[in-house]
DNA sequence: ATCTTATATCGCAAATATACGATTAATAAA
DNA sequence: TTTATTAATCGTATATTTGCGATATAAGAT
């Protein structure tokens, strides 16, 4: 594109879509499934049910985790990662609030 | 990239994926964050209230109506847009069954 | 000290997304 | 019928994302 108009738009806007942003592929969908499921995992194990080069699932974490939506560490030669629960409740929350309870004033829809 | 990966997933990663990203662009939100306000919007309205050109925005359209996001009908010359609370509220279902309901199980983070 | 294992990063190719101006299409107004 | 208005689509340039193999890094095992 000719400019980028992303920072015109206001800064919640803004982190909206990036959190959806962060979540709009399938193999970040799964690989959160996967650590809501487990609380926490070792990326070799999130490599292993996956069907995606190591280093393509590394890069999916680094994705996640710049974006807050997971956190890790290092344990020992591995690293462990899990969700960040809060970052979920705050866009849960943002989210609901956008699409959610504006919808009792707007039940008729015209189109 | 050499091969597109995304239908290696569940269709319901697919869908939540493609939901998010429907979602994952600022412009998009804005647009959702109007349409949410006021039931019903012409295409021009939204284009006086962003920081875009008119095919821009009736790009973002498009894409958000072929994620079922929202619906259109013409109207005379013009073309009347709203929001698909249906879609909305299946998403938030889906979300909170993933990221939500499974924290229970799980409040220690490991890191 | 060397070897193995686990993960991150780099470099590249291909696919997608973003943005705009120009054009088209379709209705309303004159 | 001609003209104006509104919105969709096309073509194109550029930016970003996705994916992989190769390489680097860093800790544990031998």
């Amino acid at each position: 594109m000719a400019y980028n108009k992303k920072e015109e738009f206001t800064q919640k806007e803004q982190d909206l879509a990036a959190f959806a942003k962060a979540m709009s592929h399938p193999a970040r969908i799964a690989i959160l499934k996967v650590l809501a499921q487990r609380n926490e995992c070792i990326c070799g194990e999130i490599v292993d049910l996956l069907p995606l080069a190591q280093s393509t699932v590394s890069q999916h974490l680094k994705e996640l985790k710049t974006a807050g939506l997971i956190s890790g560490s290092i344990d020992g030669p591995r690293s462990c990662y899990c969700i960040d629960w809060k970052a979920f409740e705050k866009f849960n929350n943002e989210f609901n609030f956008l699409f959610t309870k504006l919808k009792v004033n707007n039940e008729k829809a015209c189109c």
